[in-house]
RNA sequence: UGGGGGAUAGUUUAGCGGUAAAACUCCCGGCUCUGACCCGGGCAUCCUUGGUUCGAAUCCAGGUCCCCCAGCCA
């Protein structure tokens, strides 16, 4: 995992806390921990919080642990704690025996909820939700003291043991902290502790008909397990002062700390579970894994390595300010990664057909071609050359510009590890349209070099008809239109329709039949891409990763 | 108009009283059997006003703008 880009030893202000407290003493080995809720699937704003803390309990020498918050019954599965766990996993981070969930103290908070009570810090509310929701005030007016809190210890007592043993209905009674309704912060007046849920929970099954909220869980679960730093994001800063108060009138056994930095803000993306929920419910993306979602199955699927979103967790840096980065130096960082790994193949994407006419037909020869031009290691492999092969559609243009350095009739480009090749005439269709190019090659220029010397100013990628592997090639666009989706109002709105270009008629050079591996491949001067779970032995598919970068492009656009 | 937090290049970060650093993007140039990679070069009134100081992005005071909070979600 030592194969970050630029992976060196980053500072922020959480190292810097976390360096301070260890000088100091006040801690004596770092424990962290990743808290998902099961609710979704992981995104790569997760991965910054993974990174975060599986990294900093890795670089001060102390653990990290895999907690799930699984305090809801009526919105977390099964499957989402499995997927969860895999992704984390695969980005490269371990928990050891470290895993653990929320629902594993239910019984311990459950009593810490009963001394509460006990020492007149907690009563049981028979306020409606709606009646709640009035009486909180607003965020310039105090709230109203419920009638209920005045309850005796032992009224409370009986109503929470009664709550627990069922006897109410969901949403009747509430266990609330009694902290000050006139509190400028919200959270502090009266939060609620435990409600009422009739639900079966994933692990604890009916054991449970009254389940904690967050913020009764979150604080306690982190001191029993140890946590020295609690890290968590920007919109938790108000609930530290609950988050301690718990902590000070509970007999617990550690006093974790909160901290908080500012989540991931991607451009041109959506890290909002309820919407990527959507997204997946609503049928806009095929599922949690489809390629253009930013959740890790999906980067996963469509062949970012994990090595790339641990880089790219390491440049973004973590601090307080609201911030929205580039989308380029996720693909920077992915171009990085796939660069110096991803071996080369030739796959033409839009093929043009290219007849050389001064060579024999029916004849066919052999190339050698290296795999990887900067790693020796990864060898060669053989490509077919014949009479008749298909070039990039792009790599050739009737009228080309003094700029445009590839084919055109009378011009000569080399073809990738084969021959010098020059374009002596066009087919056209009925239509007017280019079909096909005729040719002819250099036999002296065998392998990519001529004898006399002379230049080419341009290389280009190239497939064998007879040899070639038809596939589907899946090509992806940002899936929403604007860098901001949502600032005009409905984010549905700013669903890019175009997210998703399918090229049926791509041909590949054979080696890549073969790609059964996961193993993401370099297409020479396309993209990166790699084959999707949706190909068959009779179907190659593969997704582009990400597209090379393409100074022509600017080019031409002027 | 309550409470909490934040403002440094287009973007994200560093800088912690000594004269703004890095990465990404963008622009210019070089190299090249991938117009890729790689290599040069360019791109900042440090939100603002005033104060303290020999010296301020850093300290102080007042503004301005941005983000979060009124779930029995997390």
């Amino acid at each position: 995992m030592a194969d970050e880009g630029t992976g060196e030893a980053t500072r922020d202000f959480i190292r810097d806390i976390i360096q301070a407290d260890l000088d100091a003493g006040r801690v004596q080995t770092v424990v962290t921990r990743f808290p998902p809720e099961p609710n979704g699937y992981l995104h790569i704003g997760h991965a910054k919080s993974i990174c975060l803390n599986f990294g900093v309990a890795a670089e001060f020498g102390g653990r990290c642990h895999l907690r799930f918050d699984d305090t809801n019954p009526t919105k977390e599965e099964q499957e989402f704690i499995d997927a969860i766990a895999a992704d984390v996993k695969w980005l490269g981070f371990d928990w050891g025996v470290h895993l653990y969930h929320a629902s594993d103290y239910f019984e311990q908070l459950y009593a810490w909820a009963e001394h509460l009570i006990g020492k007149g810090l907690a009563y049981v509310d028979d306020q409606s939700p709606d009646e709640m929701r009035a009486a909180r005030g607003t965020l310039t007016e105090p709230g109203r003291d419920s009638a209920f809190r005045g309850r005796s210890v032992a009224e409370n007592l009986d109503l929470f043991r009664r709550m627990r043993a069922g006897e109410f209905p969901n949403g009747a009674r509430v266990l609330r902290a009694k902290i000050d309704m006139a509190s400028g912060n919200m959270n502090l007046r009266d939060p609620a502790l435990y409600r009422i849920l009739h639900a079966t929970h994933p692990r604890t099954g009916d054991a449970w008909c009254i389940y904690p909220t967050y913020d009764f869980a979150h604080g306690q679960s982190d001191a029993i397990e140890g946590i020295t730093h609690s890290v968590c994001t920007l919109e938790f800063e108000d609930h530290k002062p609950l988050y301690d108060w718990l902590i000070q009138h509970l007999p617990v056994p550690s006093r974790p700390r909160q901290y908080e930095f500012a989540r991931l803000n991607l451009g041109y993306t959506v890290l909002s579970k309820r919407v990527l929920t959507t997204l997946v419910r609503d049928g806009h993306v095929s599922g949690w894994d489809d390629p253009r979602m930013p959740s890790i199955a999906g980067l996963r699927r469509r062949g970012v390595p994990a090595a790339a979103i641990r880089d790219f967790a390491g440049r973004i840096g973590v601090a307080r300010a609201y911030s929205v980065v580039d989308y380029a130096l996720l693909e920077h960082c992915i171009r990085e990664q796939l660069n110096r790994s991803a071996p080369r193949r030739m796959a033409v994407l839009r093929p043009l057909k290219v007849v050389i006419e001064n060579y024999p037909q029916g004849q066919t020869e052999t190339l050698p071609a290296v795999n990887h031009p900067d790693d020796p290691e990864q060898g060669m492999r053989e490509i077919t050359f014949g009479r008749e092969i298909y070039v990039e559609r792009d790599d050739f243009m009737e009228d080309a510009p003094k700029k445009f350095y590839r084919l055109s009739v009378g011009r000569e480009v080399r073809l990738r590890y084969g021959f010098f090749i020059t374009c002596t005439g066009i087919v056209k269709d009925e239509a007017g349209e280019v079909v096909e190019l005729r040719c002819t090659y250099d036999p002296a220029t065998r392998g990519g070099n001529a004898p006399d010397g002379r230049k080419v100013q341009a290389t280009i990628h190239w497939v064998e008809a007879t040899t070639a592997v038809p596939a589907e090639i899946r090509l992806y666009n940002q899936l929403f239109t604007r860098p901001d989706p949502g600032a005009a109002g409905d984010i549905f709105a700013d669903i890019n329709p175009n997210s998703l270009e399918v090229l049926s008629g791509a041909l590949v050079e054979p080696a890549l039949a073969a790609a059964n591996t996961a193993e993401t491949v370099q297409f020479e001067r396309t993209g990166y891409f790699c084959p999707d779970p949706d190909s068959t032995s009779t179907r190659l598919v593969f997704n582009r990763t990400v597209g090379l970068r393409d100074t022509w492009a600017k080019v031409k656009a002027g």
